[in-house]
DNA sequence: TAAGATACGGAACAGTTTGTTCAGTTTTAT
DNA sequence: ATAAAACTGAACAAACTGTTCCGTATCTTA
């Protein structure tokens, strides 16, 4: 890809960030967007065509990040490694968010926090069904998608509680209190 | 209050539901609903101050019929009277959802349903922490909020599962279930 | 039922924002 | 070096917002 398209695509992003974790996405206009961006109006239209489409686009780009199987150092993981363990994948993921602390946890607990959560709740909803109720033998008194919805809405909510509690407990603290209240269950 | 008022009212929140259920939040004009409503610019203004507040007014209205303590005919409850009894509770917070079913189902299915299950949220917790929590000899191997957060959680979760899935179960159904997940935690 | 208060309607307003077009400039890739 | 591709800036019509002013309709109560 053309290296002006990057930087462009780059500028956007991050100027749209900065101004999510101020105030809520339906009071962002495109107009301070491109002006923090430092791009030409005609510009933004070229590479989104909306402010929707921007947001869908950006994300993509965070949750593919998030629940991307690799991490950098110690906690490298492979979640095809991992199924049947359920916390190490918890923590994981966990840890994922923490990483690139600035933009996901800003945006996050900005005011449109929900809008994003949407999307993240796409993803783990997928997660949850794909590696966390694989095999396991349940006591079939509820509906298996009755389930995995229960499990990702208490996990998508167990991360806002967390953000909103401003990160206090540690990935691995988390991961334990949400296996606490998840495990009897599967 | 004036009766001229109280149509004019009932009129905007109609229309801004008929839309809501139709159309995105974001994507609502103020334009539409006094036109829709049958209403003049300047009363819309005379009554809220903008859209975001008439969104905040019905959603006060909406959540203080679903989580009234009477139902009309032979469902009535008293949740004081409940207290201790966690089932009866969710299945009398179920039935007022179907209750005005054409209104609060059409909006939480809508686009915009995170939005109003924001403010759904704020009451169950409210709730989950007065009436589901009191008393009860928990294991405490998480701490009490991440508790309540958890099943404020599930419980909302739960709604969404079921509105998507076209209510097929019957609150009796789903209190079922969720005492299921949530019962072997208090 | 008459009078004063209150709510409504319509038109017109300045100020924003949006999304598009066009012509001209800079950067990139080959 | 040159052609393609990306960017800029200005200007544009269209839509929406929130407000003001004034005349009309409806309610209240005395």
């Amino acid at each position: 890809m053309d290296r002006r398209q990057q930087k462009t695509r780059a500028a956007i992003f991050e100027a749209f960030g900065e101004l999510l974790s101020q105030k809520s996405y339906s009071k962002i206009t495109v107009q301070e967007i491109i002006e923090r961006a430092n791009v030409g109006r005609t510009t933004f239209y070229a590479h989104f065509e909306t402010k929707d489409d921007l947001l869908r686009e950006m994300c993509d780009e965070m949750f593919r990040h998030v629940f991307s199987p690799s991490l950098d150092a110690e906690h490298t993981h492979d979640f095809s490694l991992e199924v049947g363990n359920p916390k190490a994948i918890v923590t994981h993921i966990l840890y994922h968010l923490l990483d690139d602390r600035r933009r996901q946890i800003d945006i996050l607990s900005g005011e449109s926090g929900e809008l994003f959560l949407r999307f993240f709740r796409q993803h783990v909803n997928e997660l949850v069904s794909r590696y966390l109720l694989t095999g396991a033998p349940r006591g079939g008194r509820v509906p298996a998608d009755f389930l995995v919805n229960h499990i990702s809405s208490s996990f998508v909510g167990m991360v806002q509680w967390w953000i909103a509690g401003q990160l206090r407990q540690t990935p691995e603290e988390l991961a334990e209190y949400f296996m606490a209240v998840i495990a009897p269950l599967l």
